[in-house]
Order: structure tokens, then sequence, then C-alpha cells
DNA sequence: CATTACCTGCAA
DNA sequence: TTGCAGGTAATG
């Protein structure tokens, strides 16, 4: 599930690959996944030229170009990045194909088809813009490393929402690039059930909420993302699905108290908490909330899926390759050998 | 503002 | 065979 960790992991993996590099067209097999202009003359346009910069904003990796043509990439669920030489073996659920002058390829593997790349333009104040001069990141909340993000500025932001945090979290306009797993992570970390109302936070939660999220992410980038189901970058998977502490762990223990961890279904994203560290005040306890909090009883016990130990002693080693899927036979090798360790 | 569509692989 | 995973655009 790329997030903001995971897509600075893939933009910052992607630099060094091709920066400087030429690009001599560009390919497609599933014309959907291209949002402007249509593939040929996205091929057209971008034949030729050279990559002069390669960053992140939100969720969106910005390739720019020496003409002032940008390549936006969102990877969403399943798009995985990689830098291969063209004659590398043919992956069937590579539906975009970037080939370089080096004689190498970009090639964005998406197993769902969710992916999208668009080509934009670079305005000179720095925004990008697509056709009729609409901004696509316009509607896009402020980056929550940014140090201009303080905590005034988050507390602005809070003053007069009165949505559910965990809905609130993931909303794009709001705040960047937070997610379903950085979303419990961070209200675990600041002890916030993820029901409460964001219009009943006292300053000293809104303090412990910006400060969770700043942390949980900026770990999550240095552990180089959660690697579950496909996420995976141009170097190799990422380890913060080992340090999580409540991300698809319904029914492990709480790292706090020991209690195990709640799953309730919010929307349609799964929720996951500790009841007990992150307690819902009484008065926020609505009969909606209350019949959500009920059916998280009834919940059976799920294990994550990014690991799956056998159980009883001796039960320690490098966790079983075959658990997760989406890695392609072309990847490159994890620098380093396999991860030791797996579980925690 | 809330719900549905997009997609496929995999577990149940 | 069904349902679930969920980021985001599109639709009601």
């Amino acid at each position: 599930m790329p997030e903001l960790p995971e897509v600075e992991t893939i933009a910052r993996e992607l630099r060094p690959l091709i920066l400087g590099e030429r690009l001599a067209g560009f390919r497609t097999d599933w014309p959907r996944s291209v949002r402007h202009p249509e593939p040929a003359l996205f091929s057209a346009r971008v034949a030729g030229r050279r990559v002069e910069r390669v960053e992140r904003r939100a969720k969106w990796i910005l390739v720019d170009l020496d003409d002032g043509a940008v390549i936006a990439i969102q990877v969403k669920m399943t798009g995985q990045l990689f830098v291969l030489p063209a004659d590398a073996p043919a992956d069937p659920h590579v539906h975009l194909v970037f080939p370089l002058g080096s004689g190498r390829e970009l090639r964005i593997r998406d197993v769902r088809k969710f992916a999208r790349v668009a080509l934009y333009e670079r305005q000179p104040g720095g925004g990008i813009v697509g056709p009729g001069g609409v901004d696509p990141l316009a509607e896009i909340g402020p980056e929550p490393l940014a140090p201009d993000f303080t905590v005034a500025r988050f507390r602005e932001r809070l003053r007069g929402r009165r949505s559910r945090l965990k809905p609130l979290l993931l909303d794009q306009s709001f705040l960047a690039g937070v997610g379903n797993i950085y979303a419990d992570e961070a209200l675990w970390r600041a002890r916030l059930h993820p029901l409460r109302s964001a219009a009943t936070l006292r300053p000293a939660q809104e303090r412990a909420l910006w400060i969770a999220i700043r942390s949980v992410l900026t770990e999550g980038i240095e552990r180089r993302g959660s690697s579950i189901d496909d996420y995976t970058a141009p170097g190799g998977d990422g380890e913060m699905q080992e340090h999580l502490a409540v991300y698809q762990r319904t029914g492990t223990p709480c790292p706090r108290c020991g209690r195990p961890i709640r799953r309730i279904v919010l929307g349609i994203r799964s929720t996951h908490f500790c009841g007990w560290c992150q307690r819902l005040p009484a008065a926020e306890r609505s009969a909606g909330n209350r019949a959500l909090l009920a059916a998280a009883r009834r919940t059976t016990r799920r294990g994550p899926r990014w690991s799956e130990l056998p159980t009883g002693a001796g039960a320690v080693g490098a966790r079983p390759a075959a658990r997760r899927k989406g890695k392609p036979d072309t990847a490159p090798a994890r620098a380093g050998g396999p991860a030791a360790g797996g579980s925690r």
C-alpha cells in the first residue's frame, strides 16, 4: 500500500537510476493507465528528453524533463517501478514502459492496473499544470514533513473540522500522503481513538497527533516503507512492516499494554487500534460508534499478511518469501541478502 | 457528502 | 465461488 514513506522511497531510489538519462519514448499495453495525453503523443513528447529531476509530492512521483515537461506517476495500490536492462525477461504485469537511452527501461509493473501516468508542464512558479491550465495537485493538502508544517499550522487545519480522525487523516486535501497504514499507526502513537471527533481534541492531543504523524512517517522512510502485499521499491523491499504496532495485527498484543489489537471497518477501510490505549470518550459513544465497535468484538482474528511464521518453538529465521505476492522474478536482488529475523 | 467503479490475486 | 484488499476518480 504505497503511502508517503513508500512513494518517497521509490522516488529516492529511482533518482540515481534515471537522473541524466535520456528517454527514448514510452509505450503501454493498457491505455487507460495513461491520463494525458494519448499514448502516441505521450511517447513523442518525451522521446529525446533528458531527466532533470525526480521528486515526490503527496503520493505522486514527479519526473522533470529538460524541456519543462513533467511525468507524473501514481502507483496507487499495486504499482511497482523497476529500472532493468531492456532485454530483461518480459513480465505480463508490466503495462507501462519508458525505454532509456542507456539500453535500460523504466518499467511500471501493476497487477491491478490502478496506476496512472500523466504528462504535465512545469510552471515558472514551480507548480505543474495539465490541460486547461489545471493544476492536478491543487486540491492536495500540505506535506506533513515539510519544515513549515508546524504544530500551529496543523491546529489551523484542524479548526472547524468535526469528522472522525481516521477518515480525516486519509483525506488527501487535509494532509498529503497519509494512507491506511500510517493513519492507524499515528493514532495509536498519539493514543487517540480512530472514531474520535477532530472537534473535541484538547491542545495536548492535537500536538500529540502532530508529533505522531511526523514521527511515524519519518520512521517509515528510514525503514524504506512497509512491504505488504505488492509494495516494493526499485532497491527491494522495505522493513517498516516489521515495526508496525497495529496495522493488520488484529488479535496480537498491543506493544504498549498487551491487550489484543482490534479491527473495525470504517467506510470500506480496515481500521486497527488498541481499545485500551485509545479510548473513546463517553460523550462520543454514539449509537453509530457503538455499533461499529460491537462488530469489532465479533471480528475473527487476522494475522499480518506479510509474514506467516509457523507456530511453536524454533520459529525463527528468514520469513518465507512465498507468503508475499507481487515480487517479479526480474526484481533486483535485495542488497545484503535475505532479511534475517522476519517477525516480531 | 457518501457510495460506486476501477482491477486482479488470493484466502476462505 | 465469493469476498476482500484500498487509493482515488467518478457518480449519485
